[in-house]
RNA sequence: GCCGGAGUGGCGGAACCGGUAGACGCGCCGGACUCAAAAUCCGGUGGGCGCAAGCCCGUGUGGGUUCGAGUCCCACCUCCGGCACCA
């Protein structure tokens, strides 16, 4: 019979349906838990359950799987658990818009996922499985909540807050985006409240989360995180407004102190109000009350004229004594630094235009190299000798600011600070659906946690969900009212949840045991099994999860339920997959693949394959849906490698084995640095060339060849892979097979292909023995009538020399 | 404006340490099989000149370093991402 003829029905549906199936009888995916091997946990970034998996998921998915399974092949027990992100909005407006509760919306999607999942051929352990709307989940949530309340690192404060109009809840800022801010959710433009809220005292950990030493992430994740954190080294000073007392202001620059001719202070700022002049109470008033009607957009606008107004009042310049006008104006913030500044005109771009614009003295402390002693045109914030300050002229600028630091600490006016662009994270919500916050006021005893055996509070699964800016828990009576847990007495319960990203900061500790009782996970366990080894997932998050749980995981330190100081030690962000228009996929462009529509026509292996040979897996890149048609190709050709061939042994064995190993060298090194678009095209041109020879191997030798491929393959393409082992008669299965080694000595050539350049131009490619010297190589090039046609009739000045590889000879 | 990243055939991309530019795949062209088509298989495929051997050009642009540059350096252009009145 012929390969062609058995091939033609080729069904990888069916085998892989056959497989998986088998793959799950006899439990090849549960966790191993052979201690004497060395760990690996392999994390991806869990799923939201919107219904179906989508390609952006398989792209997620697969090369992770990929890499999981050649490190267990590789000696490594590894752990690749996976689980529901299942709290959010999208449940809830389903909710609204099609009637259903979000807990039946999110566990009916679950369901149909899990199949999917299982569908993939990935190696996740189910039985690790986490649902975070669970309360076997939230509940831990809850009792972190309560260790970060004792520990001071959650607390509820009246703060200006991003909300969006349209998802009815607050947000935390990382999750406004863009200068035009929206709700990184709907797109929604994002409006100021001041409401009282949960927060958490993320700024507490700024400078630790600066420090990335002990984790391998991508610069790009750091430099982002480094960028939001924002920490700024500066001074404190204090400026005694006169009939007021003193007003601290955060500067970087205390260097220019003594070309300090104004002060500004934020429209908001708590002493405007105190400090104005009756004279100039009307107009600050005027000015306070637009000021506050702008909305957050127009207020950060960059390219608006600088307005303000002067309050009446006067603030003395500690450094030389002088009264500086004090204004408001709102291109100083409240919420950064001190909300209050020293204005230095001559060396702050800002200043000097407000300076201009208010005929305020623009006085140069900094002098610009060949500085005449002139006013500035613009302000000079480069660097420069310290002019018009006393005691300090002459001093380099970046030596003043130490100098000039440490000279207000002496008079007890001042102080080395440092500020953060971080703001501490924002959880609460004002919707239904997520982890109700365990605290109750009472009217006697005040704020109360709910003791931790109380926990969970649950969340009532009969509640009217539909959002109105107020949490919907509020109007559930039998949720709301309560009673006291200090003194019995009537009180009512918080009704904002937490955000989301609370659960998805601790999930991978939860993985561990998910049914576990005693704690948010089995320390056990712990032991074995953490930190995260390889965390794969996009970069959308940088600046959200992956910063969260970075401070979670510093908490959870502080708390001492781990004794380690990051969460994920090692990083890697894939890319974004776009439609076949190069444009990010959406339903409203139409561009939207679907991924079972592929699974049903070429199999998952065919999907899985295509997916990471599509590009480097952190560039992403367009879907192309030919190009799966030759993936698909390549592994129906490459099936019939295990029927038999003839055994002629007419081709060179050791050319058979050189290209063996070379293979295995170059997917092991590609698979160590996710490189897996590169692995699968030296699989397909191992297969072009296995084809070749088929029939001129030797059956002991074709077979070893054959074995190795396999077992090279099995990451890739799981299902093919255990095919086609099981038709080659090896027992079940391939993916518990080792990772096959090779032998750098099979590797190297007896004869090489020399490069002949003259003058740095290729000129000719001859045939040589791999060890040939210096001098042979030179010979033998200048043998080449190719060669001598270039070098005739020149002089021969030198000739380079690259071993095994090249020579140039240089002519003139 | 500031901070990252990237520009290579018709397309996705490869070249990992400065040493054969374009691996692998798609597409396209030609051939085999077929009554025919699809599928499959074989061959070709950066551009220009040439019957050919071969020669010249070619990795966003311009310069530089080097025996040799897609790769290193300088300047610039374009695109993508992030931040942005942060004192």
């Amino acid at each position: 019979m012929s390969e062609t003829s058995t091939r033609r029905d080729y069904e990888p549906v069916t085998i892989e349906r056959r497989w998986q199936e088998r793959w799950a009888e006899s439990g090849l995916y549960k966790t191993d838990e052979d201690m004497s091997k060395p760990k690996h946990y392999a994390l991806t970034m869990l799923p939201y359950p919107s219904g179906d998996l989508h390609v952006g998921h398989w792209y997620a998915m697969t090369p992770s799987d990929t890499r999981a399974r050649f490190m267990r092949m590789r000696g490594y027990r590894v752990f690749f658990p996976i689980g529901f992100d299942a709290f959010g909005l999208p449940a809830e407006n389903a909710a609204i818009n099609r009637g259903i509760h979000p807990y039946k919306w999110t566990m009916s999607n679950i369901e149909n996922m899990r199949g999917q999942l299982r569908q993939m051929g990935a190696m996740f352990d189910f039985d690790s499985e986490v649902v975070t709307c669970d309360p076997e989940y939230y509940r831990w949530n809850q009792w972190f909540f309560l260790k970060f309340y004792e520990k001071g690192l959650a607390y509820r404060k009246e703060v200006p807050v991003d909300w969006c109009p349209r998802d009815n809840t607050t947000l935390a800022r990382e999750q406004v985006v863009g200068p035009d801010r929206r709700c990184e959710r709907c797109g929604t433009p994002v409006i100021r409240k001041n409401l009282t809220q949960w927060l958490f005292k993320i700024t507490d950990y700024a400078d630790e989360l600066l420090d990335f030493s002990r984790i391998e992430w991508p610069e790009r994740v750091k430099t982002l995180q480094t960028n939001w954190i924002g920490r700024s080294e500066g001074a404190e000073i204090e400026f005694e407004v006169e009939g007021y007392g003193p007003i601290t202001v955060f500067t970087t620059r205390p260097d220019t102190l003594f070309g300090a001719t104004f002060f500004v202070m934020s429209p908001e700022h708590p002493a405007v109000e105190k400090i104005t002049t009756p004279e100039r109470e009307a107009e600050v008033k005027a000015y306070v009350e637009k000021a506050s009607r702008m909305t957050e957009i127009d207020r950060t606008d960059v390219t608006r004229e600088k307005t303000g107004v002067f309050t009446g009042a006067y603030a003395v310049n500690p450094a030389n004594g002088e009264r500086i006008p004090v204004f408001i104006a709102d291109y100083v913030l409240m919420g950064y630094g001190t909300g209050a500044i020293m204005a230095v005109p001559a060396h702050d771009e800002r200043d000097f235009e407000f300076a201009r614009k208010y005929g305020v003295e623009i006085r140069t402390v900094i002098a610009p190299p060949g500085w005449d002693g002139e006013e500035l045109s613009e302000a000079y914030v480069g660097e420069g000798r310290m002019v018009n300050s006393g005691p300090f002229d002459g001093t380099p600028n970046e030596e003043g600011k130490e100098r000039v630091t440490s000279w207000l600490e002496e008079r007890g006016v001042g102080r080395a600070a440092v500020t953060y662009r971080l703001r501490d994270w924002l959880i609460s919500r004002q919707r239904y659906w997520g982890t109700p916050i365990p605290i109750v006021y009472c009217d006697e005893c005040g704020t109360v946690p709910v003791p931790e055996e109380d926990l969970p509070v649950l969340l009532p699964q009969d509640a009217d969900f539909v959002p109105t800016g107020e949490s919907p828990l509020k109007r559930d009576p039998g949720f709301y009212n309560t009673e006291c847990p200090r003194c019995g007495g009537p009180a009512t319960r918080e009704t904002d949840t937490m955000d989301t990203f609370v659960d998805s900061s601790w999930y991978q500790y939860r993985y561990l045991s998910p049914h576990y009782d005693e704690g948010p996970f089995d320390p056990e366990r712990g032991k074995r099994w953490l930190p995260v080894d390889q965390y794969t997932g996009g970069i959308e998050h940088a600046v959200m999860h992956l910063l969260y749980t970075r401070f979670w995981t510093k908490v959870m330190r502080d708390l001492g339920l781990v004794d380690f100081d990051e969460p994920m030690l090692r990083l890697f962000n894939q890319g974004i997959i776009l439609g076949e228009d190069a444009e990010k996929m959406s339903k409203s462009r139409g561009n939207v693949v679907n991924p079972q529509e592929f699974v049903d026509r070429y199999g998952s292996d065919a999907l899985r394959c295509f997916l990471m040979f599509i590009g480097p897996w952190d560039q992403g890149g367009p879907w192309d849906g030919r190009g799966i048609e030759g993936v698909s190709r390549w592994l129906r050709r490459s099936l019939s490698l295990t029927a038999d061939g003839a055994s002629d042994a007419e081709a060179d064995p050791s050319e058979l084995e050189r290209r063996t190993h070379r293979l295995v060298k170059k997917v092991t090194g590609d698979l160590e640095s996710f490189r897996f678009n590169t692995s699968i095209a030296a699989l397909m041109e191992h297969t072009s060339y296995l084809l070749a020879v088929r029939d001129e191997v030797e059956g002991e030798r074709w077979g070893e060849a054959l074995r190795i491929f396999v077992r090279v393959l099995a990451p890739f393409a799981p299902h093919h892979a255990e095919e086609m082992w099981a038709e080659m008669g090896e027992t079940y299965s391939v993916h518990e097979q080792a990772w096959p080694e090779w032998d750098e000595s099979l590797i190297a050539e007896e004869e090489i292909t020399l490069i002949v350049q003259v003058n740095g131009k290729l000129r000719d490619r001859v045939s040589a023995p791999a060890g040939i010297s210096e001098e042979a190589a030179r010979d033998l090039a200048l043998k080449s009538p190719k060669v001598r046609a270039h070098v005739e009739g020149r002089e021969l000045r030198k000739s380079v020399y690259v071993p095994g590889r090249l020579v140039n000879l240089v002519v003139g």
